[in-house]
DNA sequence: CTGTTAGCGCGTTCAT
DNA sequence: ATGAACGCGCTAACAG
């Protein structure tokens, strides 16, 4: 079943029949009528791998992140695929683990037209940016959003991360601790960088001087965090608050505080960086600083359709800062 | 950049270059050595839309699910994306939101050869099975996973869904439970149905009368299910077990208990079908039965692959079952 | 308004 | 071992 077979069912040139399927305004309406019934019945579909050969487009984008079992990553697919829907375009997901490696092996497979644009989210390990430069130099559309890369210069979107570093360690200061530590996990990463700068400055606003030792940086193995968390409270500067800039360290912080039988807020306080709605019903209930994540995939979704499309391109911010949420709960409250 | 201007460059007819590229045998080693390098130095990949065209394969995959941010069909994409990399595919994720209307419009786009195999599990809605029917009859593999349609007649991949609801319900009951409610999403699904059937079966074996109004269907909607739950307790025959056939329907039982100040598990026992590793820090921590939800991705992803490589057909079962785990924890325990 | 024609870039068959 | 030629199915430029 393809274009020829119809069009002679048809006794119409098959140009003709191509035309008249996609509603072109050369085509007579009678006839338009006559090639949509035929098509319906004989039960047409245009083959798409034909038709995205023939225009050089696949109408299908990648999203690139770095795992998907995320309650941010979630949501921010969820808002992609609204607007891509909408498009009428399909959605490839490529998962990198936070390895470097992965993420260049997947920017190749892109570098040829097989998507009409990417959007990624950069693994933590990634410490440059080559791979993506090519990606811009190919001039295939891209958006980066939460993990940045703001040198290569294509739109980015993301949250007042500094900020909410800001806010969330005022707030701990505010309910009395003086010793906060911060819980990191990687020095490559924009967003990590930017919570912690927020967390330095409130500390320095406030006069609290900072101590080197309470910043951690974590990494994947779950087993070695603990120890790192627990590590913190046999040193000479025992924390009284836990500045966490994601979920698993808040979560692992309060694994370890129940092993050394500390409370949780009496002897430490904790806050962290989270969209798991389960932060409510933890014990006691978490504080969290909540990214509008179905946003932020809507947001960067529609920004990368409109580099598809070429349509108000002088319109498009290089950055876009979405406001997250400070949820106070009891975790951080004295 | 394309095969001609590479092939003008080794003054090469293009065919050989093609053939040399693709490691073919009638073509010299030194030939093969020239083509590779030159390839490399010219930065050259073949241009993907018009291989895909020639073969009329995509290298893709669709994965058709309900929803993305779950902690089951998170790890199952892990599982999928894990031997799609391995097996070098690109992977396709389409989300129903458990509508059967979508269902059916992702099944059209798929047709037509843009996706070369295609794992589904079945939106909440779906009631009919023409749609998947119709891939089946077009021979484009297709694999179920968890929520199936067995009439179709392709491979499915399922967890013991119906023993694990047996044995939830046989759990309370050893812990003094005698009204055991069962909460559950949809009167369509397989899984809902064999998770009752479990329930009513253990019910059965030990002698406890089944009471209708003990059974609750669930919707999308937060409130009208709490209000559901709520209803529960102030019927005649109140609960002291409640079954979730899935998490938000437990925590939505938490919170009600805690409106109504009713103690968990004093009051009421609980359990739910979970993958989220939150369970354990509940307040109190919450028993599970837990699937092996990578591995399913793993499983169903190798299966559809033999479909696509035509390898081994002869060896693929028909269904294939995973065990889940059951997590006793807190608040299932008297 | 309809038809004719020329590729898109690649893979394959057949000839040399 | 290499090259010439065809066509996958569709779109679009051009003719009529």
């Amino acid at each position: 079943m393809n274009l020829k077979i119809l069009a002679k069912e048809l006794n119409l040139s098959f140009s003709t029949v191509s035309k008249a399927l996609r509603d072109s305004h050369e085509i007579s309406p009678a006839t338009k009528q006559r090639v949509l019934e035929k098509a319906k019945e004989l039960n047409y579909q245009v083959n798409p791998l034909a038709s995205n050969f023939r225009k050089q487009k696949s109408k299908t984008i990648a999203v690139i992140i770095p795992e998907v079992v995320n309650d941010f990553f979630g949501p921010v697919i969820n808002g992609i695929e609204s607007i891509a829907q909408e498009k009428g375009y399909h959605v490839l997901i490529y998962l990198t683990h936070d390895s470097m490696q992965k993420e260049l092996e997947i920017s190749k497979l892109l570098q040829n037209g097989r998507v009409d644009g990417i959007m990624i989210s950069l693994a933590s390990q990634t410490s440059n940016t080559d791979h993506l430069n090519i990606l811009k130099e190919k001039e295939i559309p891209l958006v980066f959003f939460d993990r940045i890369a703001s040198e290569v210069g294509t739109p980015v979107v993301i949250t007042d991360d500094y900020h909410c570093g800001f806010i969330a360690t005022e707030h701990l200061i505010t309910n009395g601790c003086k010793h906060i530590a911060f819980l990191t996990i990687s020095e490559n990463l924009s967003i990590s960088n930017d919570r912690k700068n927020g967390y330095l400055d409130a500390l320095k606003a406030n006069n609290i001087k900072h101590d080197q030792a309470l910043i951690r940086f974590c990494n994947e193995d779950d087993m070695s965090n603990k120890d790192n968390i627990k590590n913190l409270f046999s040193g000479n500067n025992q924390p009284d608050g836990i500045f966490a800039s994601v979920e698993k360290l808040a979560v692992a912080t309060y694994q370890i505080c129940e092993e050394l039988t500390l409370n949780i807020p009496k002897d430490v306080k904790v806050i962290t960086f989270s969209n798991s709605y389960m932060a409510a019903l933890l014990n006691p209930p978490l504080s969290t600083i909540t990214h509008p994540a179905f946003e932020m995939g809507r947001e960067s979704a529609t920004i990368l359709f409109k580099l598809i499309e070429k349509k108000g391109l002088n319109r498009i911010p290089k950055k876009t800062v979405l406001k997250s949420n400070l949820i106070i709960r009891a975790s951080s409250v004295r």
